[in-house]
DNA sequence: ATATCGGTTGTAAACGTTTCCACAGGTCAA
DNA sequence: TTGACCTGTGGAAACGTTTACAACCGATAT
């Protein structure tokens, strides 16, 4: 965190320019094409960032940090976001919130960083949650983590270990929801959203198979729906699922990874005549918004992504004021929100049920 | 937009000290007392803020421009954040979304804009939405103004006057809805949601009074419902609306003021034992994504947030190229999005009905 | 041949700020 | 009274950077 970074004199000399070729190289002025490759491969060796002459007392004083999130549209981000604001302006932060498009990467995001160099600075999702190449998003993580305090939220990626990364255990939702719909007696359980690419998806995917051996649910493959994490995605992902099974083969029950699948199956359901949770229950994720207000109201898991975020600013800030890495190891229990979309047990359970 | 920021120097003159005295004084170093406060004093009559030689130059080459929302929960503020967001990365800026809890004063936001320096700034709903003091408010605007260019999107407040100032006809909404209601039929249409202190609120109101007038509706004082602006707001509007009302006086049509307060009314016109569309038509504002998957699905008002949100940093863009406020005078057309929630036109008109 | 010109470069001076250093003045104990 | 030791202060140097200025280089025009 404390080590000299290279200025604009280091460049000059690596590049054997002068110092004001080197800022008319970075700056966009006039220079010849071999002297900016020049400075840019010197640049690029040291690791250069113009700037670095507000020091630190400066960003200290300013007590700015920033957030980056995976998405803005996604409600769990949403509300982790606002959390996060709340926390940030109780203790007197300025939180700044980088907003990219989708699919940025994460050098990108470093570089942006180390522009602004911050008091510190949160990630959430992002990007250790999807990365298009492991390698460099692992240097662009180390660089962050060299400049300034860095929290990270989310499921840590192999190989790329964050000083701090704070998680509610992305796999509980699913035990929370199997443990539910097992305890009103479903074997036959469908898993409906998600998709490979996202990590939190195939540690609840890899959760789910655990629960279904625990419960001796129904092992089927095709009760297995990663067709995205969208509307769409659980209407598709219900008209393939049940279309691919016989009547009887049916799931009496699905888990979908998040309401906005949720939302999608539950339409597909009605539009094949099959009610909820008559003849299919379902429980989502994230206890959107709008669930509650569905009909049946949606059973779903609550992450608490506002306390969660509260709870992440304030690591960040003791990091900061430490000057160091605060273990923080405060738990987030996923709580399950019971409501319509479950029903009843399901059936009468005898003695044969029993294994 | 070009006026010399006070320096360090400026403020040491004033106060009668030297500038190492001023530095240790704004960065929390030993000074005496009354030397602080002369400092202070001083500070604050020249409108001083430290971290001004971060110079021009540096800023324009960082391509930052901050955007203020007034809400993030909001979905249209969310819509309009996406627009803004896609729209910087096109054209290779990076945007820093300002993150405030609720009631923020504008002179926070002005302080912290003029901290941070970014090429430009877009104010969006917030602060010319609600203020405490209209005095401080545009004293803030006028700071920021003179700092950097500026857009700022809403209804312009009077007396408070931005260099450009987009905005959506806010009472076009109105407009489109009861246009909608009295083609089917409807004269006696409710308007419930919205509170006096939000200035986008009135103005709808203001344009219902207006359309009441021109279509020859019932106009009754208790028709206006200024409950707020959730779903709460639906719910309790509507039950004090029709609890009001003998039945043969309950209106047949309620223009929501956005869908969250339409959500609210759907719920408990349900719970009444009412039927949407059959014995009251519903029309809600915004578009939320919501809205399609609702039973009935929620006819709406879409404001186009996204595209709104794009042009306005294209503005601001060409604002910050050009070095003077550019006007852009697109305007922008709300949509009706018809669906289920207003039915079929209400009974047969004859030349009766026909003033 | 010389003059002119556009583009590129380095030197050095700014910029607004923090910080090192030395000094002035005060307090306190011997 | 002296010496030691604080505390607050200003001068000046340093920081990393941009930029004005002048010099240089090669090419083209006369």
């Amino acid at each position: 965190m404390n080590e000299k970074q290279p200025t604009i004199v280091d460049v000059a000399r690596e590049a054997g320019v002068s110092i004001a070729t080197v800022s008319r190289a970075m700056t966009g002025g006039s220079v010849s094409s071999v002297s900016r490759r020049k400075v840019e491969a010197a640049a690029e060796r040291l690791n250069y960032r113009p700037g670095y002459y507000r020091s630190d007392p400066i960003k200290e004083a300013k007590h700015f940090i920033a957030a980056v999130l995976s998405s803005q549209t996604n409600p769990y981000y949403a509300a982790m976001c606002e959390g996060i604001t709340a926390e940030a302006a109780r203790s007197g932060y300025k939180l700044l919130v980088f907003s990219y498009p989708e699919g940025t990467s994460c050098e990108t995001v470093a570089a942006d960083l180390l522009d602004l160099r911050p008091a510190g600075a949160l990630l959430a999702g992002f990007p250790t949650e999807r990365s298009v190449n492991p390698e460099t998003t692992r240097a662009s993580l180390m660089r962050i983590q060299e400049a300034m305090p860095l929290v990270a939220i989310g499921p840590p990626v192999e190989g790329i270990e964050c000083a701090r990364q704070t998680l509610p255990d992305p796999s509980q939702c699913v035990r929370k929801a199997m443990a539910h719909l097992c305890m009103l007696g479903h074997r036959r359980i469908a898993f409906v959203g998600g998709d490979r690419s996202a990590r939190f998806s195939t540690i609840r995917e890899n959760a789910y198979y655990e629960e279904v051996q625990r419960y001796s649910c129904r092992r089927d493959p095709m009760y297995v729906m990663l067709t995205g994490t969208n509307v769409q995605a659980g209407e598709l992902g219900v008209s393939i699922l049940l279309g691919n099974h016989a009547r009887e083969d049916h799931p009496t029950a699905i888990f979908a990874i998040n309401d906005l699948v949720a939302l999608g199956a539950m339409r597909q359901l009605h539009r094949m005549g099959l009610s909820v949770p008559g003849d299919m229950a379902l429980v989502g994720c994230d206890n959107a918004f709008f669930t509650q207000y569905l009909t049946p109201s949606l059973t779903t898991i609550d992450l608490h992504p506002y306390e969660h975020g509260r709870s992440a600013v304030a690591e960040l800030i003791m990091s900061i004021s430490a000057g160091k890495p605060i273990a923080f190891n405060q738990s987030f229990e996923s709580t399950l929100i019971v409501r319509e979309s479950c029903g009843a047990a399901l059936g009468v359970r005898t003695f044969e049920d029993a294994p």
